[in-house]
DNA sequence: TGTAATGATTTACA
DNA sequence: TGTAAATCATTACA
């Protein structure tokens, strides 16, 4: 180290009791270096801020002057070469070189997730296969479903265009700063001992830091994709009555069934066929009227009645028709062979 | 804007 | 697996 020390001092440098400062950049000492003498740091310390008080107080010129003197030193290749030998004795510049990222689970995740939903990798009509089938789940209209899958391919395209944009930016800045940071690690190593695997390494770091940028970015993405999907696929959030028509049919089918109202699953079929809506819609319906009609008979009596009474005269129709006609078989009265048709007490309760 | 109505979901159970 | 019951979330209406 002091020979290292007297080097540093012939070039010009600055010698601190084995520290070598030169314009501002100071190379610790190698391992081994106790540096107990106590007076003694005390007084390298005064010794190093009065260096760096006489390094401040040169000009500019008088500092490029010697820091080409320095370049043009006849010994400078070999100081050169000799610090980044130290350096990698020291293991500064190869600390961490051999660390290699194994590919991050969570980062594949939101690749693949990126990638199904199409907002990274080609255009592939914006999650038209969520859309449908969340429109199938929904059970809504052809009309409504185109609605609501050009909404969410619009959404989806929106969300895709600003990741991209986002994602150009980010590796603009990751270049734009790598290079500069090479250039400067370049233009430092005419100084100081930089060797190319440092460089290498430090590009690596600014690599690393601003692929952690994306992955929040990649996370908000999926993120605002998940809120869109949920938003689109729950069915609750988009709920639209039945028309008219379909809850007369449904009623219709429910008083006249009112003492077994359990449709089959070929009953179920045939009024989603009527309604246009799906079978699991008929059985959510029939669910609903059950408790809430067993819960409150009252309220439904009114309901209940005019029902019957509708029942009555397309059953009195069908007689008439089938008695011009001379058949002799009966029409099927409602709830025949079934429960009986409710007996409604004073208070609306069903005997 | 508050409230009733209503379609969907969740949980427990047979 | 189908249903009851409770609950949620939205719509319709006064």
């Amino acid at each position: 180290m002091d020979e290292q020390a007297r080097i540093m001092q012939a070039l010009g440098g600055v010698s601190l009791a084995g520290h070598s400062v030169q314009g501002g950049m100071a190379l610790p000492p190698p391992h081994g270096h106790d540096g107990t003498d106590g007076d003694g740091r005390k007084q390298d310390i005064g010794d190093i801020l009065h260096q760096i008080m006489t390094i401040t107080d040169q000009s500019l010129d008088e500092a490029q002057a010697k820091k080409h003197g320095l370049n043009c030193h006849r010994m400078k290749p070999a100081l050169f070469s000799v610090l980044c030998e130290i350096k990698e004795k020291t293991g500064l510049s190869i600390r961490g070189a051999q660390e290699e990222d194994p590919p991050d689970p969570q980062l594949m995740r939101l690749d693949n997730m990126l990638l199904a939903e199409g907002v990274s990798g080609p255009e592939k009509g914006g999650g038209s296969a969520a859309a449908a089938a969340a429109a199938a789940a929904a059970g809504g209209s052809p009309a409504d479903n185109s609605i609501e899958h050009s909404d969410y391919r619009a959404k989806l395209s929106q969300i895709r265009q600003i990741y991209h944009t986002e994602l150009e930016k980010y590796e603009q800045a990751c270049n734009e700063f790598t290079t500069h940071v090479m250039n400067l690690l370049r233009e430092q190593s005419r100084t100081r001992p930089i060797s190319p695997k440092e460089i290498e390494r430090m590009v690596s770091i600014i690599h690393r830091k601003f692929s952690s940028i994306q992955m929040q970015l990649k996370q908000s993405t999926c993120e605002a994709v998940m809120i869109l999907r949920s938003r689109f696929l729950d069915a609750r959030r988009k709920r639209r009555n039945f028309s008219k028509q379909a809850t007369e049919i449904l009623n219709e089918y429910f008083y006249s069934h009112l003492s077994n109202p359990y449709p089959s699953e070929e009953a179920k079929e045939e009024l989603a066929k009527k309604c246009s809506i799906t079978v699991s819609q008929v059985s959510n319906w029939f669910g609903n009227k059950r408790i809430r009609y067993k819960k409150n008979i009252g309220k439904f009596q009114e309901e209940a009645n005019l029902y019957a009474a509708k029942t009555a005269v397309t059953a009195a129709h069908a007689v008439a028709a089938a008695v011009q006609n001379s058949q002799t078989n009966s029409p099927t009265t409602p709830n025949s062979g079934g429960y009986p048709a409710p007996c409604y007490q004073s208070d609306g309760r069903i005997q």
